[in-house]
DNA sequence: TACATATCTGGGAGCGCTCCCACGGGAGCG
DNA sequence: CGCTCCCGTGGGAGCGCTCCCAGATATGTA
């Protein structure tokens, strides 16, 4: 009953209202048909599913399975098509799988301009590799994006509405950006890099700054130094605060109690960590050790000290935080806290990736620890 | 007698091979149809360019043309064509856009690894700046890719074949770069991000190495300084023969001939560096002047003098390239040449855009002017 | 042997857009 | 006053894929 579909209808015939204009001049369009496709060139000489198909001597929907890895094709069609599609060096089309499958293939890491003025360096770079290797064997397309504007924000916003990404990795938003809400109201799969507080909710990955600001304090404790100060970042940043907090457990459990004179606080800048010394220096004359919740404020501690006739590591030990150029070219060369940047990156990717994967919204929270690298410095 | 075709006739009807099913159970199928996309709501509940017209009362074809901003459309029509893409939020879908028009609108960024690895640091930040600045106001979206292994590098050339983008900027490739080449020849408008060599004949966008390096060399002898020295990158790459030109130019110019036991080479490594300055200093213990070709070598520099009881810039003044972070933060701050590498990146999406737009294939060539920022060691 | 079940397969329909053709009506012309 | 010419317009066809359904075939069971 259903065989009159089987008979073969030649491509262009029913296809399309030519049937109702009859004896009118539709005839253009009848010629047009899909012969471009059906014979043995897709636009721009480029193979399609169609060619593989004919190619292969199956239909479109074997080729389909083989290529998106369905496990129900046989052997033979499976090998047939395969090498149909060596032949051919057929490579998909990525707008009509788009298209046809409601999805993009592409995730979009998003930076703020606010963080890459900051911690900027290799930081970034890091991030991006560490993305770029995990994506690499899923034919995923990293997109990036750097907002400045609220034009941009906007613009972004937009993007996300029509769902130009499947997924978006988001590089340290600071704690009042709406975006995070944005993204989850939108049910966009979102991974953080960094928290915005101690009780994140979205997914994140993070680096155990707590954890290494502690180590950096005890090493410090460790070398027998007992006036040991620090040097903050902007306190209404989460990862300033962690890296406070790191140095005030190591302290207490010390028994050194925790003596506020003994902090100052900076705001991630060289000229910060400058002035931060100056009064370190100013309210302890005898201060032994510090440690800068970031390398460029520690460089600009060493400076004052320098000028302060104070040796480094000698008078005073130092220990700072990236593990940034910056550390290691200085003089001398800084022990810092190292965060397993490209890990991160390569992590967040995953997270994102089994996000996308399963449908479901399970967040994750990842905490990768840091390491302290040893240089002159302390 | 083309009257028949105005006739309303109800979507879904005359569309497929329905009417020749006739009785038979084609019934499923008709449901379906394309009802969801006639009526007010498209897939994931977005509007669609139909749903505009319809909202509009125009056709399709009209609204496609104010989106694209044709000048052929009413005022009226485009009035009218707008209100509605506002009120609905309408957002034209990218895949079905890249599929009918055979583009992308999008542009990948290539970095290929050895060279992140070397100047890393804001520079590839600072060109990621420009390019996004320049394509935020058109719709482009940009592709970060990473090249490391060969298998990657493979799959951007299967990609480019595939053309997945409309265009591509190259960051610092090396001479024997097959890529450049394969873009070519696949005729994908590329713009490079410097040259490859004096006779590079794709579009590039350069920094003036050759001046910038004059300039660092004049200032020196400017300062009074006599015996002025170089330490030059690895000469196998262009940039770094460009900036050891430009010192010799400045030289010559000075009349100093040229010593060739002034220059001195380097890898663009602070070890580097430091190896070039020993030996420097053991051919002229006089020397009172030294041009690195980057700022990493010239930090090297720095310590070398330190060591051997120099002062910068007392005894030896000091320049650097690049202006980066270390530079800035060295002791003392380092003068250094900057590479304007934001507008840099920014010219270089201007020019592949330029390509991707006027079909024609017209290389072009910009080189940008650099600057002297003094610091304190020259 | 007959019938139910599981597996593989072809191909229609449709994703949302661009391209382009052919229509209608207004302006310009002889 | 009829004739082109042109501009603005609607809408068919098709881009290359995925989804899914109904056939065909192979396997299992009574």
């Amino acid at each position: 009953m259903y065989g009159i579909m089987k008979v073969h209808v030649p491509p262009g015939f029913v296809k399309g209202a030519n049937i109702l204009m009859g004896a009118t001049d539709g005839l253009s369009s009848m010629v047009t048909g899909k012969s471009a496709t059906a014979a043995g060139t897709g636009r721009g000489g480029r193979p399609t599913l169609e060619m593989v198909a004919a190619r292969a001597g199956v239909g479109r929907g074997t080729v389909s399975r083989v290529v998106n890895g369905s496990p129900h094709v046989s052997a033979q069609a499976r090998a047939a098509v395969e090498a149909a599609i060596a032949e051919l060096g057929y490579v998909p089309n990525r707008a009509a799988r788009a298209l046809a499958g409601d999805r993009t293939d592409a995730v979009a890491l998003v930076i703020p301009e606010s963080e890459t003025r900051l911690s900027a360096e290799p930081y970034f770079l890091d991030i991006v590799r560490g993305v770029s290797t995990e994506l690499a064997d899923t034919d995923m397309q990293l997109l990036l994006t750097l907002i400045r504007t609220p034009r941009e924000r906007q613009r972004l916003a937009q993007h996300m509405e029509a769902r130009r990404v499947d997924g978006v990795l988001l590089v340290s938003v600071h704690e009042d950006d709406p975006l995070p809400d944005l993204l989850a109201q939108l049910q966009v799969p979102t991974v953080l890099n960094g928290r915005r507080s101690e009780r994140e909710w979205m997914s994140y990955v993070d680096a155990d700054n707590v954890g290494g600001a502690r180590t950096a304090a005890e090493h410090l404790l460790g070398l027998g130094r007992r006036t040991v100060a620090t040097i903050t970042g902007p306190l209404d940043m989460y990862v300033a605060r962690c890296r406070l907090d790191g140095y005030a457990q190591a302290m207490d459990t010390a028994g050194l109690g925790s003596d506020t004179s003994l902090v100052a606080h900076g705001d991630f800048t060289e000229e910060g960590g400058r002035a931060a010394m100056r009064e370190l220096l100013e309210r302890h004359p005898g201060i032994d050790a510090v440690f800068a919740a970031s390398d460029v404020m520690a460089i600009g501690a060493v400076h004052v000290l320098r000028q302060a006739g104070r040796r480094v590591p000698e008078d005073v030990a130092l220990i700072g935080f990236d593990d940034s150029a910056v550390a290691r070219h200085a003089l001398p060369p800084l022990t810092s806290v190292r965060q397993p940047t490209e890990e991160m990156g390569r992590t967040m990717a995953r997270v994102l990736l089994e996000q996308i994967g399963s449908r479901t919204t399970t967040r994750r929270h990842v905490v990768l620890s840091t390491e302290l690298v040893r240089r002159e410095s302390a």
